[in-house]
DNA sequence: ATAAAATATGAAAAGCATTTCAGGTCAAGC
DNA sequence: GCTTGACCTGAAATGCTTTTCATATTTTAT
């Protein structure tokens, strides 16, 4: 492969000059920025990025740290991320880490190490005291709450929106209420839990433990939840959870096995995804699409003004009534 | 930040023998080893990337090129690569190209200026002939059939798989049947016309333009397909497409307005999404997560021993009866 | 005891492009 | 006629690491 000294040879200009062409600068008269194009195109050359990126000390480019692509909560976010980053012209590194914090830890140190400009963290298993001290290296931004740090934060109050859903089902006469959650320990999910036992507490419900089901991200779970309440002597009446994919599968499911949705089963689903939407689920609509283009324009934003301080980005929530409920 | 220079310095040795530490190499002295990585951890060091992938012409970085991220058989996709990369410790670049041309190029060039070591390519809008010449800068990988050319390809028979669901459909009594596609000038696509064309042949049967729909990526895009059959004097029986997601919007709206399913309007979806099984849709099962794992191994293979010829890799396919058929 | 092989280390080259600095030309303005 | 500023160009420094080559020291084998 050619490099940019043939290149100054082959115009008879010097690599500096070529440079200059290369880059647009201006000042290069008109006549050696042409011989200089002929011999990129004779040679067919191309920059060694490497080298361009050594010089300058930046890549464009970007990771995301998530735990799974396949999942239309995360995938909304990366859409999200990657039509910010393809109109600033930047890259996106997809680190799926399947919460493993070795996996994690190679991501920041890829920020240390240069070869990427900032992060954006969707869902995270290791504390942010640890990867606070890496926003040194670049800008980090959280697709959650990340408190009062050195990381911005794009977030939707996730407290709020299942507070919401709880009331909305108690409004509607149900005191026997269960959860579907993900990850049962990421923050998002604690405080869901905490709205959950909040709103059951101001009824006097205590919550029971067997209601309240952990890892439940997909279909298949989804299935599953039913498939344990079936197994139960008292029932719930209702469930919110976190996600229109398991609450889709939890009333087919449900149906399938003759409990009727919402009669005998009342069901919240979350993010108004288009599947909450064909089966006609009760949701409480949050837009990760949103959150995701935001979490790259605070990005964007940080890296091109070191001196801006990290930000906060509340984003609004809102229940979506729908035929389950 | 420090770099390798002080390093050395301040463990009074040579560059060269820091970059062995770094790198492990045999032939270090205990002690002077020990002294490196105690000047590693004092001045927090890391390695510039950039200089590494420079010097040594490889960045450990692949490329994925497709249209949409959030789309299940796209997702499934990465989902594979992803995994597989993983485990051979190479990173992924997400390429959302939105089928514009103009992306593609820049993934290509990519590649030419060495910032990735190759590509896959899920789907894609220029041609292979112009894609074949950048296969010299390094090695990619279609996740379709590319032909004999300098492209490996990991694909599935979707003429095949299409002709399959035909013939199932047409065993059951159908004459009636439409289709739905996504882009419908893909190669994928293209196979799949083909298959619908000739099977309606078999049995004296014409395709009508009204019932092949086109576009049908999403959900909404499959309450449209019922909306606008509604509209028809004269409807199909069955349909066939290119994904389950949209058959499975197509069921639920189709029942919704009262069409029975299966009675009135058979469904066969394609992947064996997990949605197909919840929802109880005859689908055609294709691990699209191994195409992608396979797709990352291929690249694997050519990148770790040149003189390999491209090759190419058919999965199967099957037909999972339920009850929309 | 001596040749051969293994171990250990550093200087310098190679990988490639950007940018600063210094020096130059030329035209406009006073 | 002279100063000033705009325009243009190249040498050299800079960013950082890997790797080759030459050399030196040990160890092992004969």
């Amino acid at each position: 492969m050619a490099n940019i000294k043939q290149i100054a040879q082959m115009a008879g200009v010097s690599i500096a000059t070529v440079s200059r062409v290369l880059n647009e600068h201006p000042y290069v008269k008109e006549d050696k920025r042409a011989a200089v194009l002929d011999a990129v195109a004779k040679l067919n050359y191309s920059q060694n990025m490497n080298a361009v990126h050594l010089v300058r000390g930046k890549t464009l480019m970007i990771a995301v740290i998530l735990p799974y692509v396949n999942h239309p909560y995360f995938a909304s976010i990366i859409d999200g991320v990657a039509n910010a980053a393809l109109a600033c012209n930047y890259k996106l590194l997809l680190c799926q880490t399947d919460y493993q914090a070795e996996e994690e830890y190679k991501v920041l140190e890829l920020l240390k190490m240069k070869q990427i400009d900032g992060i954006i963290i969707c869902s995270k298993t290791i504390s942010w005291d640890v990867i606070e001290p890496y926003a040194s290296y670049g800008p980090i931004i959280a697709c959650e709450n990340a408190g009062d740090r050195e990381i911005s934060s794009v977030f939707i109050d996730h407290y709020g929106s299942f507070k919401l859903g709880m009331d909305y089902l108690i409004t509607k006469g149900h005191q026997h209420i269960g959860y579907f959650i993900g990850r049962g320990d990421s923050y998002n999910n604690i405080n869901r839990k905490r709205a959950y036992a909040e709103a059951l507490q101001a009824i006097g419900e205590t919550p029971r433990e067997e209601w309240g089901f952990d890892r439940v991200f997909t279909f298949e779970r989804g299935v599953e939840v039913i498939r344990q309440i079936l197994t139960m002597k008292e029932r719930p009446t209702a469930l919110i959870g976190a996600g229109d994919d398991p609450a889709a599968a939890i009333v087919a499911e449900a149906r399938k096995h003759g409990i009727r949705v919402p009669e005998d089963l009342a069901v919240i689903g979350l993010d108004n995804q288009p599947i909450a939407e064909v089966m006609g689920i009760t949701t409480i609509e949050q837009s990760m699409k949103e959150v995701g283009g935001l979490a790259f324009q605070a990005f964007y934003e940080r890296i091109n003004n070191k001196d801006l301080p990290p930000t906060k980005h509340e984003l609004p929530f809102r229940l979506i009534e729908r035929s389950t409920v």
